[in-house]
DNA sequence: AAGTTTTTGTAAAACGTTTTCGTTTTGTGT
DNA sequence: ACACAAAACGAAAACGTTTTACAAAAACTT
């Protein structure tokens, strides 16, 4: 029991291979009483076309690539699931690689895809990339590229990300607007765009509000984890820093900071309010439930999928791709710790 | 700035693509001067076969598809991260789908990924599967057909599992071993294969330690989420049924009974102990910390492909493949909710 | 030196599809 | 009956690789 193939239905028709094919793909030059035929036939027998043959002379594999960061990550999985489906909408299939939060590895990942002939690459950077001169590659040899949530300024093609710092500063406003003025920012990485993002909005909250920056009360997150926000909270207690609000750049750390606070009889809110961000199951559950910010983790994957659409159109009419990048919602979302 | 191809490189060298090609692939009959006059020069110029071209001559696509029944579910990524892991560890890509839970999306997968002449398919059956015609379809076209953690004994091709009897029967060992006895239990769906191994661990460790089986304390989850464990616990509470422990099938009822019980000021673990399953991320953040069983995700994942590898090769020698069921060991995971 | 084997190389077909170009058939008008 | 255009169909090449079958060249026998 093999798949069929254009031949066999020729031979079964008694017409030739030309025909068929055309017939499927309703080109002019076919009467209507064979092209009903093959369809027909094409149809009882369940015929589709070998994808690998196709590809040979069309060029178009129908396969797009991704890379995410990290694999077992929530936010990752819920743009995963949007980039899928869409992807099945639109009759492509996508092989998913994860950089595990690696500059080389992301590269090797970028290789293998070109290699595998990809119709597009869609990419959330690693936390440790440094140079895109592996992006760079793959816009030369002409394959479609689109960034989401972890982006480069340095390179020119479609994205979709969220409103990083807008979504910071309406954070770390609502801090504020609770009464709150000596709020300390568990910052992430100094590389990613996105962490750099939320770390202006939240300055840029303080200033607007008249409120004095201080770089004593921002504490930088290497693998935002719960560890790190329990470390940082610990230091804060311990230092007996001056501080009313915690805004850091992920759920986890805050996390970790609440379990601190819990445990050294800390009044949240009341003392000190915990802000995160992303949304994550975990934020639902903690005891007081965690304020934070929604990610729209799913209509991301799905923009991000229609952006390479459109980027592989623009392509077939031989356009130039414009770098737009597109920004999306997020929610704050008021819980407990706030 | 296009892909080479072997026409490129004996053009290149001055010989016939066929020399090339033996050349690359180290043929019996190529000189070791001009083999290694070729490969320096491949090598140099970063050749890579063109993965459709040489399908179609092998048969052999290099790329396995993997269906799973939810995207974004915290072990099923993480079992992707191991088949993906080990994918690329052997050159192999990974398409992945996913079944959201329903047969008819499952049926339609499994189609996709055989039109697209996958090498393998690994799947996690989804809980509302009840027939399996379209995996026998697998086999007959002659594609490797691996289950994985939700499995069907309907069909006879290799699988891997966890013990869920066993960890079900130990965890429930657990709750008698700290004094209880009238133990309630959340079941999972009565289709898979995994909630009902984990019903009959629950009633062996009952009945091998002489406590009457009462099925008034078993409920049974749909949709296995925390609103689910919330109004079971409701119920116990309002119907006022006598339990000291509750054994569920996940982490997410646990979670929500959790809640329910601190909300009516019920001590866990001393009024009555709360025990999950799976290890989520979540279970070690819930107040009281929640007892579970940990399931080895990613080894799971490795041992599915690996599993597919042998698969692979006993096709290729002609021979039937074995339905080997491995069995992966779960590990007890005890926090202060028991 | 002629014949034989071994080594080294290449031509060509095949995989299944798409598409260009050419051929045959049908239909129309004189 | 003929010329001619339009409609319908098919042959063949191409995509890039692999592999069979064969040819050329070199090495070894007698």
């Amino acid at each position: 029991m093999k798949n069929l193939t254009l031949k066999d239905i020729a031979k079964a028709l008694n017409i030739s291979i030309t025909t068929v094919s055309k017939a499927l793909k309703d080109y002019p030059d076919v009467s209507p009483k064979t092209k009903a035929r093959v369809k027909a036939y094409a149809e009882k027998v369940n015929f589709t076309p070998n994808t690998f043959a196709s590809y040979l002379r069309t060029q178009e594999s129908k396969i797009i690539g991704v890379i995410i960061p990290q694999l077992n990550h929530f936010f990752f999985n819920d743009v995963l699931k949007g980039i899928i489906k869409q992807a099945e909408a639109h009759d492509y299939m996508v092989i998913v690689l994860s950089s595990e939060e690696s500059y080389q590895l992301e590269q090797k990942q970028v290789m293998r895809l070109l290699q595998q002939n990809v119709d597009g690459i869609l990419i959330s950077i690693s936390d440790t990339t440094h140079d895109i001169s592996h992006l760079k590659q793959v816009e030369e040899q002409n394959v479609n590229l689109i960034m989401f949530d972890k982006y480069s300024k340095l390179i020119n093609c479609p994205a979709v990300v969220i409103n990083d710092r807008k979504a910071a500063y309406d954070a770390v406003k609502h801090l504020i607007d609770g009464g709150k003025r000596k709020i300390a920012h568990f910052r992430g990485p100094l590389l990613p765009q996105n962490s750099i993002d939320r770390f202006l909005g939240y300055r840029q909250a303080l200033e607007d509000h008249g409120i004095a920056y201080n770089k004593e009360l921002v504490f930088t997150c290497e693998h935002i984890d719960e560890k790190e926000g329990y470390a940082f909270a610990r230091e804060i207690l311990e230092k007996n820093i001056d501080v009313d609000a915690v805004f850091s750049v992920a759920d986890l750390p805050a996390v970790g900071a609440l379990k601190c606070f819990n445990e050294n009889n800390i009044e949240v809110p009341n003392q000190i309010a915990v802000m995160g961000f992303s949304n994550w199951l975990i934020s639902r559950f903690t005891s007081p439930a965690l304020s934070t910010v929604n990610q729209p983790g799913t209509l991301m994957g799905e923009e991000a999928f229609s952006l390479f659409l459109k980027s592989n159109e623009a392509k077939k009419r031989g356009d130039k791709v414009a770098g737009d990048i597109l920004e999306l919602d997020t929610q704050l979302i008021v819980r407990k710790s706030s």
